[in-house]
Order: C-alpha cells, then structure tokens, then sequence
DNA sequence: TTGAAAGCGCTAACAT
DNA sequence: ATGTTAGCGCTTTCAA
C-alpha cells in the first residue's frame, strides 16, 4: 500500500487514520501485471542495431553529434528504433534524469470553459518548451488533499493549481520541499515562493456595478457565490461595494444574496432576492455568468423584462453570454494570457530562471450589452 | 532529444522529418536539475529509524505482518518516514514495479460540460480501485498523436480516449503493443481489443426528430457540425433521417446545414437555413445543445419566435438548457455511466479480468421543454 | 568512434 | 524478525 505520511497498510488498520487509508493508494490492488508482449528497450534496439546501448542513447538523445557516432551508425540505430516502436521508458528516464519533464495543472473545475481555455494556453506554452501537461481534476476537498499527497519525486516537476486555496494550504507549502514548483492562479499562497498569477476580479467587479450606477441605477443588487458568502476574500462584492461608496450610496445587505453557484442557483438568489420586503432593486451584478444566465430565467418567469424591469450584469465573459435573451453584459477576463504567464512563470521556476514577479495581477474588460440596457 | 520513432536531434535536421521534430520531446531543454533540497528516499527513512532500507518497503507497503516485523520497528518506520515527510519516488517505484497506477484519460473537448462530467465519474471509479487519473487535453489533430506517441511505458497503465477517433486510429493501434491499455469512447476503434463504451446518438436524434414530426411538424429541418458533415458515422444525422423515414416522409438536403460547433455556428447555420429559397422550416433539431442555443439567438434576431413559428430541439442535455428562453428541449446523455463502464473497462482490461463487452451502448433520453412547443 | 559500468530509488526474492 | 541483493531501463562518465 501506498504511504505518504503516518498511514499503514489496510490490513493493519488498527494504525491508519481511517479517512487516509480509504483513499490511499492501494498498491495491493495493483500486483499482477499481465504480460502485455514486452516492450522494445534500448537493449532491444541496441541489439537489433548491434551496438552498445549507450550509443542508442546517444543517438537518440541528439549526443551523437559530439560524440562522434558514425552516420552509418546513427542509420543503424534509428531505423532499429523504428522497427521496433521503441518509445523511452519514462519511469527510467525520469528517474535517472531526476526530471519528468511533466508539469500538472490542478484544477476542481473541470467543465468550466473557464477553466478549459486557460488550461489550453498554459498547455501550448508549456508544450512550446519541451514539456507535456496533464490535468488532474480535483479541488480543494479531500480528493485534492489527497491528490497533493501522492505528487512525489517522480510524479512532476511542477503544479499550477486553481481554485479555492484554503483548503489545500497546508499541503501545499510542502512541495517545494519535495521538489516540485508550485503557481498558484488567483488566490495568493502566502509563500513567497510560490508565485500567483491573478486577475483583477475586484477593479472588474468596481466596472460591472459603476456601469449599472451610471446608467441611472439607485437599487443594484449583487447575487453571489455562497460558497465566498460574506467572508473575506470575496473580490466581487469588494468591488461592488467599492463602486456603490464611489456612488456615494451606502451598502445595502438587503440587496445581497447568496446562492450555488450555477443557473439553478442564480435563478433562486433573484427569486429570493425579490421576495424581500421593501422596494425591489432596479439592477443586479451576478457572480458569474452562468448564474446570470439562471437569473435571466428566473426574472422571464416572474414576467420581469430584462433590462427594462431589471438591468442584470454577469461576470467572466463565458461564450454563451452573447446568445442569451437578452445578450449578458459581462466582464471578460484574459484567460489566455493568465494560462501563459502560469506555465511560463512555472517553468522559469522549475529551470532556476529569475521569477517574474511574486504576484501578477492582470486586467478585465467590461463587455456591455443589451442585458444591462446601454448599447 | 526525445525520440519515438524515426527522428532525430533538432540539432542534426537533415534527418528529422520537420513536424516530428518541431513537437517532440526536447529533451535538450530539461537538462540542468536545479537543487531542490533533496527529498527524503526510502534509505533516508531507513537510516534515521536504524533499519534496512527493504524494511521500510515493507513496512509501507503492508508487507509487515507477513513478514514478521515487529510492532516496534514498524513505529520506528512510520514516525522517520512521517519527520521526513517522506513520498515514495514514483518513477522508482513504476520502473520497479512496472506498472504506474495512473491511467490517462485523452480529450479535446476538455471544457465541454459533457466531458467533465464523463470524466470526473470515470476518475471516482478509477480512484475507488487504487488509481491515479489524469487528463491530457488533446485532440484528433497532430497534438493528439505526439500525445500517444508519448504514451510509452513507464508514462501510463492506461488510456480512455474520447473525441473524433479518425486522425489517431493508426497510434491508437500500436499502444497494446506497448502495454497499454485502451478503452474508446463513443466511436469503436475497430480493433476488438480495444472495447467502447458509447451512448446510442442515432436513437437519440431518432427520438428528438420524431417527437417535432410527431407534434405536427412535416418540414423538420437538421442543423449539424461541419465537422462531421455528410460523412458516414455521423449518428445524428442518421437517426434523423430514420425518423423521417419512419414518418414516410423524405429526406431534402435543402433542409440540412452545417456549422461549427459553437453558438455562432449555431446561429449562424439557422440563418442559413432560412435564407435558402423555398419554403422555411417549421422545426430544427439541432446537432448540440450549445448550437441550438445559438440557433434560438438566430431565431430571436430575425423576429422569429420559438416555438411558435419554429420548434427547436438540441441535444447533449447540458445544464444551461433549461435556463434559456424558452427553455431547450433536449436529449439525455447517461453521462455517469459512460464515464464509470469506461474507467471499470480499462481497469478490468489493465487487470486482466475478462471485459464485459468489446461495444456497450448506452441507452438516452428525451427531455421536453417548451422550446418545442410540446408540453 | 564505441563500449563498459555506475547508479537513480524502489520492490521482492532470498538470505540470515 | 531483519538484512542483502539483484535488477527495472535509462543517462552519462570514463576507458578503450
């Protein structure tokens, strides 16, 4: 059985934290390998070509040249290596090079395009620089703790992690320590060395609300994330509350509500957020915008018109926001460039090159359209 | 430089076929492994708790009851290995071992809800039985195949692949060769060791399409991704034409367009179709659900209203569609349990036990919203 | 121009 | 009840 700190094997459960050793992994489970018609080694191909397998290392790792390693020979070994499809072993390499050239992007939120397309950017970069990128869905509950635990010496060489922090904290600060580069996206890891690439989620919501007040709205309301509820840490009702004090309007809790974040959820915070007593809001800035989508459902069901009974703003600038009835104004984030900057600071890490900065905070873009009323 | 098949340095060109070697493994670049503050090894642990260091392998791999250590020096080792903060080397172990406990789940539709969910019950299933998942976001294009070639030994136990199989299919079949277990999504790789698991589209879009021809409507028109186009193995468009079939009705191209698979492709293939001479559609069954909400963008902006003078049905039942105006009558993926036979077919494969099937087709479901008109 | 050999960290069979 | 040892497949230094 797999064992990263004080757990035991299953069959000794009497010393196992429970909650670790059901997780754990079970390398029990893993015993019989089933011949699956070996694999070419270098050996194999060293053979086949009739030279030592070093040389077919040489070859075929581009030391050939400064080695000194006869063409003839070099055609011998390559067409060799082509004859038997011989691939690398990794587990090999990576343990002799002491590098994996992996780097692993943690992420709960899968699914999100969000997500999705800084992922892709972060991928290319990575891949333009001799790296291969893999995911590992998981977040910061148990799985991701978890996940966190198993990332040894051997796994990768370094992590992008996204998404709630707190949780993971903990585990995080320990990887340096094993070795493995760490970049957090958005929420900053008190670390110094662990850099964070961020995007100024508060100046967007400080946009999203100033517009809505200067087209006239006295009543904005703010639907967001329960998960952020009221606590610290929650940008977008920084930056709403930021742009209501700009108005010289005083904060209002009655106009904030909470709710999961998804369509359902954003449809039952305006439905709730309407049955408050007390004159209703005029504009909502939503957490997102898959929750302004709900919200939009929900304000059609209550025969409210949008933007006309109700101007509603999202956030994130999700491709669907612009086929919705009525288009969602929203506020667009520079995915791309967050994706880049992660694997490349990542990489510069991993590489011993001087990090850019600690903590690279990028800019939004408000993108208005019909939902909020203005053209 | 890393090298799978027939190509060479970058440093030595004259022999490497220029796009192998423009994606490849450069290994050049990962050359100076910069001090990381050593990690604790399996000797480390020995060492500080006084004892071999095969008996801290077996301490933490379970093996100590049947070896006899004593309650005592399993203390010891769990402590050092717990002070140390000790991870077990996994390429060590995987070269030792010579399986990984990971498995590799490949797509290049990674931001689309579809797939996350997909994976994420496929990676609990995979985690249940003592596997590691990760994800590599790549397609049928020639990332796709840099990324299998990759796939060597020492990297993976297995792979589950999803997405237009095409491009791969000639990799795909070299990867048992190389120990590697595959499981297919969707479109079966004509190879019987390789099983799929697949969702029956054609009596999806058979039920979407006949439940428009059922409620009144004789011009049902189809919108579908120019990817797959008229080729074979477009499922949708099969089983729609089944249902007109049925309906003894027959099949005009006239009443086919292609777009992207987007919004905008959506909206874009509607107007098209609109456009064309002769008498309009009165329904569409539409390709995805995030085409069709595109569609109903189209429809919106040409004064069309929905269902009214057009009935329209998506397909893929993601979670947004029931929060669109009016809401998008859909077809049910059993997306859970794509993802779990996957991860269980592989494992079993990975494990030798008998597979189930080669192909399992999974059975789907109409959903009826008001975009259809039907109650 | 090529080969031999050491060793990365781990597991497991075989000694004690 | 514990220690010794032989590799897994690869890279890289040193020798020839």
């Amino acid at each position: 059985m797999f064992l990263n700190r004080i757990t035991k094997s299953v069959r000794q459960p009497f010393r196992a934290k429970p909650e670790e050793a059901a997780t754990s992994y079970q390398a029990d489970r893993l015993q019989a390998a089933p011949a699956a018609g070996r694999t070419a080694t270098g050996t194999d191909v060293a053979r086949q070509a009739g030279v030592s397998q070093s040389v077919v290392s040489l070859v075929l790792n581009g030391g050939a040249r400064q080695h000194g390693i006869s063409n003839a020979t070099q055609e011998r070994v390559l067409s060799a290596a082509a004859e038997l499809d011989y691939v690398p072993n990794h587990a090999a390499r990576s343990l002799r090079r002491q590098r994996t050239g992996v780097v692993t992007f943690m992420t709960s939120e899968l699914g999100n395009p969000y997500f999705a397309e800084v992922a892709a950017a972060a991928q290319q970069a990575a891949m333009a620089r001799g790296y291969v990128v893999n995911i590992i869905a998981a977040g910061p509950g148990s799985d991701g703790i978890e996940a966190l635990r198993r990332l040894g010496g051997g796994t990768t060489d370094g992590l992008v992690i996204h998404g709630g922090l707190a949780p993971v904290r903990q585990e995080l600060r320990l990887l340096p320590g094993r070795g493995i580069a760490c970049v957090v996206l958005q929420d900053a890891a008190d670390d110094p060395a662990i850099p964070c690439i961020r995007v100024d989620l508060r100046q967007g919501a400080r946009l999203a609300t100033g517009h809505l007040l200067a087209s006239g709205h006295r009543r904005v309301a703010h639907v967001t994330d329960v998960r952020l509820a009221q606590g610290a840490g929650n940008d977008r009702l920084a930056g709403y509350r930021d742009a209501l004090a700009a108005a010289g309007l005083p904060f209002d809790p009655a106009l904030v509500e909470a709710g999961d974040n998804s369509p359902a959820g954003g449809d039952a915070a305006i439905r709730a957020l309407l049955a408050r007593p007390g004159p209703p809001p005029s504009a909502v800035f939503v957490f997102n915008d898959q929750m302004a989508i709900g919200a939009l459902h929900g304000l059609g069901a209550l025969g409210l018109r949008v933007p006309d009974d109700m101007a509603v703003s999202g956030f994130d600038g999700i491709a669907l926001g612009a086929y919705t009835a009525p288009p969602l104004t929203s506020v667009e984030h520079p995915r791309q460039e967050v994706g880049r900057l992660a694997a490349n600071a990542l990489l510069d890490l991993i590489e011993g090159k001087p990090p850019a900065a600690a903590v690279q905070t990028l800019p939004v873009r408000l993108v208005v359209r019909r939902s909020c009323g203005a053209g």
